[in-house]
Formats: structure tokens, C-alpha cells, sequence
DNA sequence: CTCTAACCGAGACGGTACGTCAAGTCTTCTA
DNA sequence: TAGAAGACTTGACGTACCGTCTCGGTTAGAG
């Protein structure tokens, strides 16, 4: 049946993307050859290659396979305090061991093979940015935005930061500094007129 | 004397970095080879690693060096324009080709090599960071700013988005993106009183 | 019924010949790999193995299937005569293309393969050589041979040559070359008594 | 110094060879790999393939550097004696272990590798003739061969039952069995005028 | 002006991994 | 139930670079 080679296919499917992941966990993406993954995993080379035609998507798929949890917003009714919940499951996530470590070098992989950095793109980030920008359109309608922001770059300014942190400073995501970002992008860098 | 020595240790040097970006330009770095680059420099492969441990040091320098320009502050007193101005340079060199996928390329080495990590933040973004907190401190004196804003923070909120696009969603960093984002930092996300 | 069954079997068996032939004219034993062969075919390779253990004596029974013609001797009454005929059409069959590549390779796989060195010894040697002798031994009765001369080695000392030629100095076997051989053989090398 | 360069040279391309040999001698030349030379001879494979184009090459070399005792033709004045006494030497060394199967192999390599065939003939076979021719001219001129002997084709209808029984019937190249040859050949298939 | 030490190009070397091919075995589905 | 289809492990192919290493040939400064 075809259940059964299904099964069976994906057993094997399994077994490499886990291998992929405690190899890299072990030595580095960058020591990761698809030779140690079909070794590791008892696969012959083939076997890899006829499911990934590149190191790089193979490794997207296992690192994907990981966020199983979702980041799936909370309506709490505050926006503020539902951001700063899923950055900080964000942060939690993708930017500590062992997970941070992987993403960091998944994006680097994205820096130089465009096929990763579309799968990337719509597997991870556009459904991530899609699920903001709704929780954000409901805030804006509840009068808790500000109404003329421009939303749609509003998930590009609370995530920038911190992926800035994560490649290019690789200073820790703390919760303080989630507050700091979230305090500072809400607060705006203009001058407010007395309130009094 | 030491000096034509030196001279013609610089040679080699320069001559190196020169191979070596010619031949990121047309080969991508994944296809960059310490082999490669001494051949195409017409120098011994000792001579390179001599020089540069790693590929990725060999890289940094190389993209580096044409930082010439440099990225300094204009001061004109209006902060807006001189960040627009300074972000739409850094835009122009970094974000797009040729330099554009080099920089992206060596922010990817970055994430698995600790020391291009290093070497890239002291020599290339910690100065910037400096530069634009001299400049924004400035302008807080002026006035210009909202005189509670996290300083500290800012270049890594205004940088955040841009990095955001070249290394994630990889769109074009237009001079209508800057303005977009500068605004919608300046103004922040909280609905703001009446201001009558 | 069984007999449709053997046909359809007999089908197959042939197909696979034929891919065989087809595939090794083309590119040479070399490159003939069952692999190919069953794609050719339109057969799986359970198919091929099934009926043949090995590409070698597949490889045999492709290439003897095509002795149809046969080397049965003929008898004109004059030895010499019949020994030119026959070892100028063995000569035609096996020592030209598109067959004469074949054999050589067929032989080449005897040398590592004692399967493929009995088989063809059994169904194509073995039966010439007792058609040569059989005509040698009418011959010699009729007084056209020397009564002394060891004639269960006169297939070796005219074949030798041929096959020499063949194999080692891989040159053209020529109608001369059959006729200077014949010549020599019956002449031998030593001096004759002056015959007056 | 080029001495000591050339030395190390030569230490690898012998121990490659010896390698080679030992590995042929214990599973074969069809089992023979490069992979598996190199890994015996712990040299790197570019190391065999810088001074090999092919497997067949290799195994030429190593098969007839083994040829250090030659195979040179006596001359004691009977040109009988001494062909057999070259014939003798030649099966001895070419027709039975460990020696026979690899010269097996290299012909049946030949068949299918055309520059294997070529060096084959240059390296081995041509000398090889050149000596016996030289030898039977020698005794023409004394009157031991029938002065009309067809002498170029001397040694390959010497040598042809030889290698016929060695490639084709396999069967064991035995003194008796030269003698018959030598016999048979000397005589020649003609019946003889009465010499009384 | 020779001597000498550093540097240089060239490239051999043992390795590791690449991505491909075919081997022979095995399983699944189809006719 | 035999057969096509093809997945599977294995192992070898020939290539590309790795980083280390020798080699002989400059070259420039010290003696």
C-alpha cells in the first residue's frame, strides 16, 4: 500500500533530517557534510540526495522541523505586553543554544544560495510576519497604535533589532532588551510636545 | 632597507585582496578559494596563508578595504536629514551590487566563524555605532530628540530594518524604505494625544 | 497457458539481447552496465538478473546469438582451400566491426570472469574445433596432410596467429595475412631436403 | 637537491606499484580500485592519479616492472633448443602464478583500452619480437630454417598457440606442450616427399 | 661584495568531501 | 504471480581544496 511506503520513505526522511541536527549540534553547520549525514543517519549518500538537492535545504528542513512549538500570537488584548510574549518565545527560541546557533547559521547559508533564502522567506518569516501584522491590525483598531503607522514596516522594526543582535553584534537576546526595543519603537525618537 | 621590503610585502598584500575580490565579484564567495586566489594573484599558496589565517579574515580584509568612502556623519543640523543621508550611503555601498552580495557573504562567514564575527564588529560597526551616538547625542542637545530616548539603542533600531532586508527578505534597499523607516522611528507606534 | 507464458518470456529474454547488442555497439562493453541495459530494454533489472548472474555472460549470450551463420567447414576436397575459407569467414565475422570489437571484449571478460572462459569455451570453441579436426582428420586420410603431423594441435597453430593478431598486436586480419599463414604452417620452418 | 626530489618520487611510484600488485595478487584485477590502492599504498588518491591517466596504465606498470629477468634469446647455435628455451622462460613467468593471471588481465584489459594495448605492444610485445626475429635470421643464415620461411610471421605462429591456450582454452602451458608446437611447427602440415 | 637568512612560486602530499554512477538486493504496485 | 518501477546500501569514480610540507631560486641587508 501506498501507506506503507510512505512510511517507510519518510522514516528514512526522518532519520537524516535527525542526524543533520545532532551533527550540527555536535560540530557546526560548517562542518556538516552530507557524507557525515548519510553515515551518521545509515543512509547511503543517494538517499539524501534524492530528498534534498543541497546541503543548505537540508538543513533549512531540519531546522524548520523544530518549531513545532509556533509563534503564534497571543491576543491578550495588550498589544504591547502580546509582542514582548512572542519575542520573547522568539528570542527564547532562535537566539540560545541550541537552536540559536543553528538559525544563526542558517542564515548565513541564505547569504549565499538564494534557494534557501526563498524557502526561508516563505516557510518562516512571511508566515510569522503575516501572523503580526494581524495582531497588529487588530491594536490599531482598538486605538492601542498609533493610526496612521506604517504597519506593514512595523514587524520589520521590531525584528530588526533583534536579528541585529543575533548576526552582526551576537550580543544575547535578553528580556531586558526586548523591553528596551519595544519601550524605544513605541515611544518613537521625536521630541513629544508637553502633554501638560 | 626595511622599507622596500615592506614595500613589496604590501605588494603581495594588496595584490591578494585584489585577486580575492575579483574573484568574489565573479564566482560568488561560496566559490572563493585560498587556491583560487593565489593562483589567479600569481603568488604561492604559503604566501597567502602567511598573510591571512582563515578565508573569512582574507575576506573581511579584502571587502574591508573598500570601505574607503568611509561612512562619516554630516553634521547639518537637522539629525533627520544627516541619518537619511548617511543610511542612503551606507544603502548605496552595502546593499547593492557589486558590494551588496559581498557584505552579505561576509555577514553569512560571520555566523560561523567567531573571529570574522569579531574582527567585523570592531573594525567595521563598532565605529559606526560611535559615529552615529556622537551624532544623535548631539542632536539631543539640540533638542531634537525626545530627551528620554534609549541613545544606546538607536543606531541598532534604525540599522535593525535595513540589515533586516538585505540579509532576510533580501528586497532593495530604496531611498523610499529609508524615509519610511526613519518615520515611522521618529514617530513610534503609540497613538500620540491630541495635538490640537 | 505455458506456452503463451514462454513466449512472452522468450520476448523478453530476446529484447534484453538486443538492448545488450545494441548498447555495446554503441558505446562499447566498457560501458555497458545492467543498468542500462534494463532501461534500454524497457525491463526492470529484476528482469535482466533474473535470467543472466552476470553482465559477462549476459554479455556472451548476446554476442554468441549472433553466430547464426555458423563456421561449419566445408569440403571441397582440398584442404588448404577449405582452411582459407573458413578462417577467412571467421575471420569476416569475428575480426572486423561491429563484431570484431565485441569478441575482443568478450574475451577480455573470459580473462577475469571463469564462468564467461568455460561458457565460451564450451559453446563456441570447443564445437569449431572439433569441425576443424573432423575435416583435418578426412584430409589427412586422403594423404593432403602429413601422416605424422600432431593434428589435435593444428587448430591451435593456424587459430594462434589469428587470435594473436586479434588480441595482442590488435591489427587487421587481412586475406594475405590468412594465406601467409597457411603458407607457413604447411611449409614449416625447417630446411627441406632439396626436392630436385 | 633533484636527487632527493627524484628519490621521493620514486619512493611513492614504487610503493604505488607494489601496492597495485599486492592487491591484484589477492582479490584480482577486477576487484582492483584506485580508491583501494591508494588507501594500501597510504598515499592520497591524487597521488596515484598524477602519475596514472587510468586504472589499466597502472596495472601495466606494475605488471611489467616485474619483467626484470627478461626474456632475452640465447644462442647456443641450435635454434631449436633455444626457441624452446625462450618459450620454456616465457610460460614460466607468464603462464602460471602469481604471474599468469595479471598478464591475463593486462590483455584482457587491452581489449577495451586502447592505449593499454599500444604501451602493451610498445613496451613488451615489439621487443620481445625484434629479439626472436633477430635470433631466426641468425639461423637462417646458418641454414637452420627452410630459407624461404615466411620469418615475420615466425613468432606469432610460435607465440600464438601459446597465448591461444592462454587467453582462450586456458588451459597450462607445459614444457610437453612446447615441444609439440615447436614440433608441429618446424614440420609443417604438408605431407613430405619421400626423402629416401 | 660576498654571505645568509627570509621570502617566494610552485606544487607534491595525505586528507576529506564532493556529486555521480552502477552494483545487486529488496519492496511495492500493476496487469 | 511475474514484471516494471525504482528505492535502498554500498563502494568506487575522478575532481576540488584543504592546510602542510619541501624544493630551488631570488633578494636585500649585514658583515
Amino acid at each position: 500500500m501506498t501507506d506503507h511506503r510512505a512510511a517507510r520513505t519518510d522514516n528514512r526522511t526522518h532519520t537524516i533530517m535527525q542526524a543533520t541536527l545532532d551533527l550540527a549540534r555536535e560540530a557546526g553547520y560548517a562542518k556538516l557534510s552530507i557524507e557525515a549525514v548519510a553515515s551518521r543517519a545509515g543512509v547511503g549518500k543517494h538517499t539524501v540526495y534524492r530528498r534534498w538537492p543541497s546541503r543548505g535545504l537540508l538543513f533549512l528542513d531540519a531546522v524548520l522541523s523544530l518549531n513545532t512549538a509556533g509563534l503564534d500570537h497571543p491576543d491578550t488584548g495588550d498589544i504591547v505586553a502580546d509582542l514582548r510574549e512572542v519575542m520573547t518565545r522568539a528570542a527564547a527560541l532562535l537566539g540560545q543554544p541550541p537552536w540559536g546557533p543553528l538559525y544563526q547559521d542558517l542564515i548565513g547559508e541564505a547569504q549565499h544560495d538564494p534557494e534557501v533564502a526563498a524557502a526561508l522567506n516563505r516557510r518562516f518569516i512571511e508566515p510569522q510576519t503575516a501572523n503580526t501584522l494581524a495582531r497588529l491590525e487588530a491594536a490599531k483598531d482598538q486605538g492601542q497604535l498609533a493610526p496612521d503607522f506604517d504597519l506593514d514596516l512595523a514587524f520589520e522594526i521590531l525584528s530588526g533589532p533583534l536579528y541585529y543582535r543575533l548576526l552582526i553584534t551576537q550580543q544575547p537576546l535578553t528580556h531586558a532588551y526586548i523591553d528596551r526595543v519595544l519601550q524605544a519603537v513605541f515611544a518613537g525618537m521625536s521630541p513629544r510636545p508637553q502633554t501638560r
